[in-house]
DNA sequence: AACTATGCCAACCGCAATTAA
DNA sequence: GTTAATTGCGGTTGGCATAGT
């Protein structure tokens, strides 16, 4: 039995309580439950009332991933990679508020579609030094892997893009530029200041996004260029995915690598400016509007600001 | 054919924030 | 104002499917 001497009470009794998949039945009877009652606005309770025996924060998650109407899985489009690119690179790891701007989409449908394929897609397969055939061809799904020379660099990471994403339309990337810089404000943008004057004033390349995504291995150089900044710790690719998950976001150095796919040089914004109104959003004169398919403003009620 | 590696994703866990008493 | 309960979130894990050897 829980006391308080024992640290926070369990949210439910675990030893009575299902945990795994969930099967069809209780699917069932969970969404008809909800679609007819609500969930009364107590989750904890909810199982109990319908007799499902699952932790209540179980039944609100199958429920908000799964059960709710309109939920859309897998077939992410150009447009919501896009969407989901420049709000990882502004506000970092923040997947309810991502997915706030994503229609159907989940926090968690987004977290794994960044984890598993978009950041691959991004940043171009790596593969540790002395993989098997490095001068042939692969295919992975429909597509052709262009392998990088076997030469490139001994020692370090080498990557292959993937085909090109098109630059946006300079218009609509200043809407969603000053989007999400009220969004940034609102949820303390201003926390993501670097305080670093080092990092106002280092040298870095600046890449086209022709250079990021261009399929010729040829090309990928400047990418490589741009990793190797850190080589250091790039010996494998878990050194590596974690370094572009703690420090790309808001590191300006790997920020400038970026901008190509945000589209800064169509627009005339610096990564210095880029991050000055990240600093200070509220330096901005440029005109609020929207971003995709349903903005920042109605979504976050920023209209006032 | 068997084994291993990798990709993918549903679900869980723990913590922080919020709300209610 | 304080404490407990609940909700929301992001990170992580486990297991299945598929590809590669």
């Amino acid at each position: 039995m829980w006391n308080k001497a024992m640290g926070r009470a369990p949210c439910c009794d675990k030893a009575n309580v299902k945990k795994g998949p969930w099967s069809p039945e209780e699917d069932a009877k969970l969404k008809s439950y909800i679609e007819q009652n609500g969930t009364g606005g107590n989750w904890i309770a909810l199982p109990q009332k319908i007799g499902l025996k699952r932790c209540g924060k179980s039944c609100r998650l199958r429920w908000l991933n799964y059960l709710r109407p309109n939920i859309k899985h897998g077939g992410f489009s150009e447009e919501e990679d896009r969407i989901i690119l420049s709000l990882y690179v502004s506000i970092g790891s923040r997947w309810s508020i991502i997915a706030a701007q994503l229609p159907g989409r989940t926090d968690n449908d987004i977290k794994n579609y960044w984890n598993t394929r978009l950041k691959k897609k991004l940043f171009g397969k790596q593969r540790k030094m002395g993989y098997q055939k490095q001068d042939s061809n692969k295919k992975e799904g429909n597509q052709t892997l262009v392998m990088p020379p076997s030469d490139v660099r001994v020692g370090v990471s080498t990557y292959w893009p993937e085909p090109p994403i098109p630059v946006q339309h300079a218009a609509n990337q200043n809407e969603q530029m000053d989007s999400i810089k009220r969004l940034l404000f609102k949820y303390g943008g201003t926390n993501y200041k670097t305080n670093n004057p080092v990092l106002d004033h280092l040298p870095v390349p600046c890449m086209q996004s022709s250079q990021i995504f261009d399929e010729s291995p040829s090309l990928i150089s400047p990418q490589i260029e741009l990793m190797s900044l850190n080589e250091g710790v790039m010996h494998d690719l878990d050194s590596y995915s974690k370094e572009i998950d703690e420090n790309f976001c808001f590191n300006q150095i790997k920020l400038e690598g970026l901008e190509g796919l945000l589209g800064n040089n169509s627009i005339g914004l610096e990564t210095s400016e880029y991050m000055r109104w990240a600093c200070d959003p509220m330096s901005s004169t440029m005109n609020p509007t929207s971003i995709g398919v349903q903005s920042f403003d109605e979504q976050f009620n920023l209209s006032g600001m």
